[in-house]
RNA sequence: GUGGGAAUAGCUCAACUGGCAGAGCACCGGACUGUGGCUCCGACGGUUGCGGGUUCGAUUCCCGUUUCCCACCCCA
C-alpha cells in the first residue's frame, strides 16, 4: 500500500465473498450435492464461455437476457487466420493464384474473431454438452452443475453481474421417459427436499403450464385481441407491454389494472389435450408425495425454450427479487440447436439469494478447530509442526501458532480462533513426551502423553 | 437502460446554521517474562468515495462522476 494510488475495487455488479459467509456457501453447496445424489444426479462442468450463437439460438434473440444482458467480445482467432493466409499463399503460389480466403472459410473467421459470450445460464451448454457427446445414447441424463452465471444488469440487492446458480436437469430421447410428467414431479420434488435439508422455510411453490409453442402462438394471438379494446385504460407499463410482450402484461401489480387483466383469456384454455394431460398428472403427482403448491396461470417465464411446466419458488423478505429459483421444461430446445429430439426439465437456484435467506436463521456453520498448537520458546516451532502433522493426520482440525509468541497471545488467539483446546508445546513438555492440554471451554488442563494426544483431543 | 436515497477509521455510526473530524466495537501494546475470556491504561487508525465549483473557511452548499441501496424493467 502505497501513497495515493488508487485502490482498484471488485467490478460493479461483482462482489467477494469473504470468510464466514463462505462457510453458508460450503452448506449450501454440500446439501445440494447429497440430496442431488440420493435422486441419482451426476455432476456436469461446462465451460464459463461459449459461443454467442448457442444462447442467441437456445435461450431467444428476443428475450432480456440475449438482446441486452450478455457479456459478449470478439475473440481474436489470429493463429487461425495466420495458417489460412500462408495456406492460400501457397496454393496460388502453386497453381496460379485464383484462390480467395472467402472460399475456405467462413465469415467470422474470415475476420479473424469468433464471438464468445459469459454464460447467462446453465441450461443451454448442458443442453450443447449433450448433443456434443451424444450422451444421448446413455438414455435418461441426470445432470446438476454449481457455478457463475453472467448478466449485465442494473445491480440490485439479490441481483449481481456475476451470480453463482445451482442447477439440474433431466434429459434424455423420448424413448428414456424424459417427457414423462413423473420426471417433472421428481424434480420438483428434489427440489423441496433440498429446501427442507436446508432449513428454509416459508417458501411458496407457484407452477403453471405454458403449453406447447402452437398452444402459445394461439395465446398469444387471443391475448392481442383481447387487450385492444381495454389496453387505454391501463397503466403505461401495460401499454408497453401489449405491444412488445402481451404475455407480460400478467406481471402487473397495478390494483386498477386487475379487473381487467382478470377477464383476459388464460394459457390453461389454450392447452391442448396432451399438454392438459400432462399437466395433471404433475399435480397428481406432487399431491400424492405431499408437495403443496399453487397453480399460477398468470405466471410466464421469460425464457424462450420453456415448454409445458413451468415453476417459480419465491420467499418473503427478500425484497423485489422474490424468485429464489426457477424452471421448467423445454421439450424442443435440443432441436432447435441442431441436436436430437430430447426432451428436458431444469431448474436454476439462484445460490446468492438462498444464502441471503439463510444467513439470518443460520447460526454457526463454521467448522471450527479442534486443537490450537501453541509452540513455545525457540525450536519449538519444528517440535510443533510434527505434532499438528500427526494429528490432522488423524482428521482433527488443527491451528497453528509461533514459537516467538508469548503464552498469553497463543491464549488470545487460540480463542480467537474458536479452538476447543489448546495444546501447550514447550521445554517442559518435550522433555517429558507429555503436553500440557487445556481445555478452553472448562478449563481443565491436564498432561497428555504423546500417543493419546488424538484421542484426547477427540473427547 | 429510467427514477429516488446514500457514501465519514477495519465495522456500526456521530459531528447543531458552513468554523480544530469524533465515539463505541475491533486491532496492536502494557498492567501480567509458562496460562485466554473480565477489568484498567495506552497507542494505532482518515486526502470525509473521486473530481471540480462557491467561500476567509466545505464532511456540511452547488455541479459532475463512481459505487452501493430502493423501485421500475427483467430474472436466479
Amino acid at each position: 500500500m502505497s501513497e495515493h494510488q488508487p485502490k482498484i475495487k471488485a467490478v460493479r455488479g461483482t462482489r467477494d465473498i469473504l470468510p464466514p459467509e463462505t462457510a453458508i456457501w460450503d452448506f449450501v453447496e454440500e446439501k445440494a450435492r447429497e440430496v442431488f445424489r440420493s435422486y441419482n444426479f451426476q455432476e456436469i462442468r461446462t465451460p464459463i464461455f461459449e459461443s454467442t450463437e448457442l444462447f442467441a439460438r437456445g435461450v431467444g434473440e428476443e428475450t432480456d437476457i440475449v438482446s441486452k444482458e450478455m457479456y459478449t467480445w470478439e475473440d481474436p482467432q489470429q493463429r487461425y487466420v495466420q495458417i489460412r493466409e500462408s495456406y492460400v499463399e501457397l496454393v496460388n503460389a502453386l497453381k496460379g493464384g485464383k484462390m480467395t480466403t472467402g472460399k475456405l472459410v467462413p465469415m467470422d473467421l474470415l475476420a479473424g474473431t469468433q464471438s464468445l459470450t459469459l454464460r447467462p445460464e446453465a441450461t443451454a451448454g448442458i443442453v450443447r454438452a449433450y448433443i456434443e457427446h451424444n450422451l444421448g445414447e446413455r438414455g435418461v441424463n441426470k445432470l446438476f452443475l454449481i457455478g457463475p452465471m453472467f448478466r449485465r444488469e442494473r445491480p440490485q440487492k439479490g441481483r449481481y453481474r456475476q451470480f453463482y446458480q445451482i442447477d439440474a436437469e433431466v434429459i434424455g430421447p423420448p424413448s428414456s421417459g424424459s417427457e414423462s410428467p413423473a420426471r417433472d414431479a421428481e424434480v420438483i420434488e428434489m427440489i423441496v427436499t433440498l429446501l427442507d435439508k436446508l432449513g428454509i422455510k416459508g417458501w411458496n411453490l407457484q407452477l403453471n403450464s405454458v403449453g406447447c409453442p402452437d398452444d402459445r402462438a394461439k395465446f398469444n394471438e387471443a391475448l392481442r385481441k383481447a387487450l385492444e379494446p381495454v389496453v387505454g385504460q391501463m397503466c403505461s407499463d401495460c401499454q408497453r407491454r401489449a405491444v412488445t410482450n402481451p404475455l407480460r402484461v400478467f406481471d402487473c401489480k397495478v390494483p386498477a389494472d386487475q379487473p381487467i387483466i382478470e377477464k383476459l383469456p388464460r394459457i390453461s384454455q389454450f392447452l391442448d389435450e396432451p399438454c392438459r394431460k400432462h399437466f395433471e398428472e404433475v399435480q397428481n403427482i406432487l399431491t400424492k408425495v405431499g408437495v403443496e403448491f399453487q397453480i399460477n396461470d398468470r405466471m410466464v417465464r421469460g425464457l424462450d425454450y420453456y415448454t409445458r411446466t413451468a415453476f417459480e419458488f419465491t420467499h418473503g423478505a427478500l425484497g423485489a427479487q422474490n424468485a429464489i429459483l426457477g424452471g421448467g421444461r423445454y421439450d424442443g430446445l435440443s432441436e432447435s440447436l441442431g441436436g436430437p429430439a430430447a426432451p428436458g426439465i431444469g431448474f436454476a437456484i439462484g445460490e446468492d439469494r438462498l444464502v441471503m435467506t439463510l444467513q439470518e436463521t443460520m447460526g454457526d456453520v463454521v467448522k471450527k478447530p479442534d486443537a490450537y498448537i501453541a509452540p513455545l520458546g525457540e525450536g519449538m516451532n519444528a517440535e510443533a509442526a510434527r505434532i499438528a502433522r500427526d494429528l490432522r493426520r488423524d482428521s482433527l482440525v488443527i491451528d497453528l501458532g509461533d514459537e516467538n509468541f508469548r503464552l498469553k497471545k497463543s491464549f488470545e488467539a487460540a480463542t480467537k480462533a474458536g479452538a476447543k483446546y489448546i495444546l501447550i508445546v514447550g521445554e517442559n513438555e518435550v522433555r517429558a513426551d507429555a503436553f500440557a492440554l487445556k481445555n478452553l471451554e472448562t478449563g481443565v488442563q491436564i498432561s497428555v502423553p504423546r500417543r493419546e494426544l488424538a484421542s484426547k483431543i477427540r473427547m
